[in-house]
DNA sequence: CTGAAAGCGCTAACAA
DNA sequence: TTGTTAGCGCTTTCAG
């Protein structure tokens, strides 16, 4: 194992100096032609790739970003993982993954982040201290929640910027939908009570609810786990006065709901009751369960995130919110029109 | 925005030289029990957080590993995020993701990933040509084929090291068991064909078959996608003697083929077709599928990643393959006992 | 446009 | 055990 070429190895080479060498590996950097044709020749020949912790060490920059996470089971997370790192690779930065807790959050894994000098952090399904948010404003490094509002309160709220999908339009998609097509008894299963998704996303639907002279029959608590899921499906439906439809905060629990009602319960879906799932994960549009559900839209979420932390990069402008539209896509678990 | 504090504002703050503030953060260095004290406290009044580029740089490790995989949709390849990031990160280690394009492999971002150094390479679900490991091999960076052998020819055979499944024994039980259950017209659908997964589980499924005196009756390829497994399926079931069973390269694909014999054949597993996937991934295990398949154990595969990686890291040792033991897990696509 | 020189923040000899 | 010193490989003034 011999060690790798540096700068000076191939300046030596090609007869120059080495800052030469820096300039042309130094997009934006004064190189005449030939020079820049030397440097390449001799750079080619040595298999020489610069050293960016080096580089990071003196620019002050290190095109790392933290993506911290705490749990891979929801397929809409993995989607998160793939588009985030396409889309930072093709701008020349790159993820390191942090996998969190659940319980401590992303609390836990910030003093290791903040050693390798990341250039942002993105939280997704992990919540961060405000006393730690704080630290990373101190520092100068941005944090963009993605996927989650943390109630953050006072000054800390503004260390943070966040994109979501507009949650609770979400939440009144799925109470219209129920509605219009004569569900009367109808549930909410929530994700984790102090997630802002799960909130909002019950909130829009309690509202539209009450917009159209309904309620929620019952409501329970899955802790967006798929046995948490499971429970709940069976405490809701096992009273006097069961629901005939419910609207499940993701949709990997409203699969793991499915598979309670029909399986153990044996109702029909949609017939005996609906079920309005949100996300779209794929999982949602396979045979076995063509999940009616609130699209989450990955892709224009991930750009607002890296946008977010871009303009945080760079200059100093305030952490702000994004909210991306979602959209109901209609399958085969909410019965059509009476 | 202030910048973070150094070792030396440490030391000037507890009256040290900076190198006892660099000893006191580097485990096994010797200080005394005072000093310590003193940079400790000085450390906590500022926040001070070594910076891990700069150890890195005259460390000459980085401890990073790159993770390269080139799609996630397979819902095994997220797990292995998950627990090799866990894993790596008790050890003091951090993962940097790579997506890989598909086309490309691992060749696409391999200078990438040299720039920073990495310890060492995992590559998942993306290959790497031989020209490129060679220089891995050169560089002394180490790497390992998670969940795939190549088939690299020569010395540069000898400069990856891998870690599978025992990927024929499972195909042999995928065969025992279609056999044992009285299914006469047996298909393999592929995943891709040049893939040593693939390849090795259909070799081990011919193999028993043949010791059973039976024989592959028809076979397809789905490359590991979805849709590409849906039109195998139907090309392998429209014909004049359509299969009484089909093994599946792996459950992501045996998934999308139960959905096309079930809705759009019309046809009851396991009573009509016998189904068998390979993974065992948390979806094979739902309520509508409750698929047989071929368990890989994703822990003690990535616990053998991360001892093939840090052999290689620390002393010279060669390169070596280690082979995971897969078990059967039975569920409800295959008739019982006749 | 080019080279020389001064560090980025840290570790690791080497003396004391 | 401690402080001093010399870099790790690179970028970036600053002269020329």
């Amino acid at each position: 194992m011999k060690t790798a070429p540096r700068a000076q190895d191939v300046a030596d080479l090609a007869q120059v100096s080495q800052s030469a060498v820096s300039r042309t590996f130094t997009p934006g950097a004064s190189v005449s032609e030939e020079m820049r044709r030397k440097v390449l020749a001799a750079a080619q020949r040595l298999g020489y790739r610069p050293n960016a912790l080096a580089r990071s060490l003196i620019t002050r920059q290190s095109r790392i970003v933290a993506l911290v996470m705490s749990y891979l089971e929801n397929q809409f997370y993995p989607l998160v993982i793939e588009k985030l790192s396409q889309k930072l690779q093709k701008q020349g930065y790159h993820v390191l993954m942090f996998i969190a807790n659940i319980d401590e959050g992303a609390d836990g894994v910030l003093a290791d982040i903040l050693q390798y000098q990341v250039d942002g952090i993105v939280l997704a399904s992990a919540m961060l201290s405000p006393t730690l948010a704080k630290s990373c404003l101190d520092v100068g490094v941005p944090v963009v929640q993605f996927n989650r509002i943390s109630d953050l309160a006072g000054l800390a709220r503004y260390a943070t910027g966040s994109v979501t999908s507009d949650n609770a339009a979400g939440g009144r998609l799925a109470a219209e939908l129920l509605v219009a097509r004569g569900y009367r008894r109808i549930a909410f299963l929530a994700g984790l009570e102090d997630s802002s998704t799960s909130m909002e996303r019950e909130r829009g639907f309690n509202q539209a609810l009450a917009g159209l002279g309904a309620r929620v029959a019952c409501r329970d608590t899955g802790n967006y786990s798929f046995a948490g899921a499971q429970d709940a499906v069976r405490r809701l439906f096992n009273r006097a006065d069961p629901p005939d439809a419910v609207f499940v905060a993701n949709d990997h629990m409203a699969i793991a709901a499915m598979d309670v009602l029909r399986l153990e319960l044996g109702l029909r879906i949609p017939e005996d009751v609906g079920v309005i799932g949100f996300d779209d994960v794929p999982q949602a549009a396979w045979g076995a369960y063509q999940l009616t559900t609130i699209r989450q839209h990955v892709e224009p979420m991930v750009d607002a995130a890296v946008t977010l932390l871009r303009e945080r990069m760079h200059g100093q402008a305030p952490a702000r919110d994004i909210v991306v539209p979602c959209v109901l896509v209609e399958r085969k678990t909410v019965r059509p029109t009476p």
